[in-house]
DNA sequence: TTTTATATGATTGACCCCAATCATATAAAT
DNA sequence: ATTTATATGATTGGGGTCAATCATATAAAA
């Protein structure tokens, strides 16, 4: 018996709310709570899993930003994938000893997980605004952990906001790891305000600044500058050189870090 | 083939690190990383999961503070338990708009839980140093969320320290909801030194502070002192009047919300 | 109103997860 | 050195999970 679309609708936001605030959701425990069959359980997992944040699991659903699922690349015997390769790039300029930055972005989370598997952390200070980098290094013995504060923005699970462009106080960082969403001739763009804001706030505290781009982000255009090429100290990508002149990025040889 | 006790206690050290570090971990995916059976996979997962802070799911095995699993609870039919109560009450206390804190600790993140069922958040701002109660509120549509920066304390998954209290810079917060883990004439006390001297920075914001110890924290002593009654506007808790009484806690009724 | 599209639940067969059992090898105890 | 205890992997039966398929009821379109 079909129903309106309206009603779908609702029981899926539901759904995902309901998978957010419990972090995992048996199966089962779905089908009780909205009180349908298995079958439409699933697809309705399936629909919401679709739409991202949501991670589903054997027997079950996990919100996105508990779980970095590294594992699902590697289970599955693909090749290590463009993130995983620039975050271990990333991870080399990445100092023994001192402070470093995190931005979120999952990008910066795959550096944050490609960081636990250092052996000694003593002396080293990770500072970030993004809570599944929080997550993922808060278990690591001996590491220095902070968070910035600021306001919950839903969509990246990150801190921002004017609140924490003041918490960036007096912190000077050895090297910031920064994420984009896209990249053009002029430099770095993102898609919020708030986040190009808060990076252009963020680079005079850092020595040196790292962009972690992918190849997919190349002569994308989203609407918020957020870092001139001058102000970026390397950038960490995927894309061959002769892609990036396609789209008028030309950089010097120490700017660019192929991974 | 039995081996020595020191290499399976490092394995099993070494499994609570992998599972906290991806949040989810799929039994296979434990096999490949540790070298192991499924049989011992699984062995190893119940002793883990015995001492805490993991719990299994089908499949796999989740780390705790990505997941509340209230559902257990439910699932069960057992009663609501004392927090999930003390939560209730506790939320029956929020206003409707205005600023509230909430304090680290299971207790309030119960707190933050049970107020997901509210249906209108518009106008209401939550404030908290704790990244469980940012994670379940954070998907939470229409809702205001900040968290205040600090040092991230690995036991509690909260921030603390010094920056924290600086942090909480001209916040002014219309109730604020706070943990304990110990109470006795005197007043609340805590196990550590920083949740101390944070929650003590934090009463003067706070217009009213209700403080949320489930009974067994009566007559518990915990070093350090977080505050004295003259400072709680109420206690909200399980315990009876009389148990209070016979650990020589006498409140007026005015400052005692039974759940 | 008639037609079309689709949301749903039931069923089914294949696959996966799990606890229990057992034989074995080897660490710990004596 | 001998005995005991236990960590391990293989096996197995029971049950849970999943995707695909199908009939049906009803919303949406014509």
């Amino acid at each position: 018996m079909r129903v309106p679309q309206h009603i779908v609708d609702l029981r899926r936001e539901e759904l995902r709310s309901l998978i957010r605030r419990d972090g995992f959701l048996p199966v089962v425990e779905i089908c009780r709570r909205l009180g349908v069959s298995e079958a439409t359980a699933r697809r309705d997992l399936a629909a919401v899993e679709a739409d991202g944040h949501i991670t589903r699991t054997y027997g079950g659903a996990l919100a996105d930003y508990n779980s970095s699922f590294d594992s699902v690349d590697e289970r599955s015997g693909r090749a290590r994938s463009a993130k995983a390769r620039i975050a271990r790039k990333a991870v080399a300029q990445i100092p023994r000893t001192g402070t470093i930055f995190l931005d979120a972005g999952t990008t910066i989370q795959a550096v944050a997980r490609a960081l636990t598997r250092r052996r000694d952390f003593a002396g080293l200070a990770v500072v970030t605004n993004s809570l599944s980098a929080a997550t993922v290094l808060g278990g690591v013995a001996g590491l220095e952990l902070h968070v910035l504060g600021g306001q919950f923005l839903n969509r990246q699970a990150a801190l921002m906001g004017a609140r924490a462009v003041s918490a960036l106080g007096d912190w000077k960082f050895d090297a910031a790891f920064l994420a984009g969403e896209g990249m053009d001739a002029a430099g770095i763009t993102n898609s919020h305000d708030h986040i190009a804001a808060f990076q252009q706030a963020l680079l005079p505290h850092a020595t040196r600044a790292y962009f972690c781009l992918d190849a997919t982000k190349l002569g994308r255009a989203t609407p918020h500058r957020a870092a001139a090429w001058s102000q970026v100290s390397a950038l960490i990508t995927d894309a061959s050189a002769k892609a990036l002149a396609e789209n008028s990025i030309v950089l010097p040889a120490a700017k660019l870090l192929r991974a």
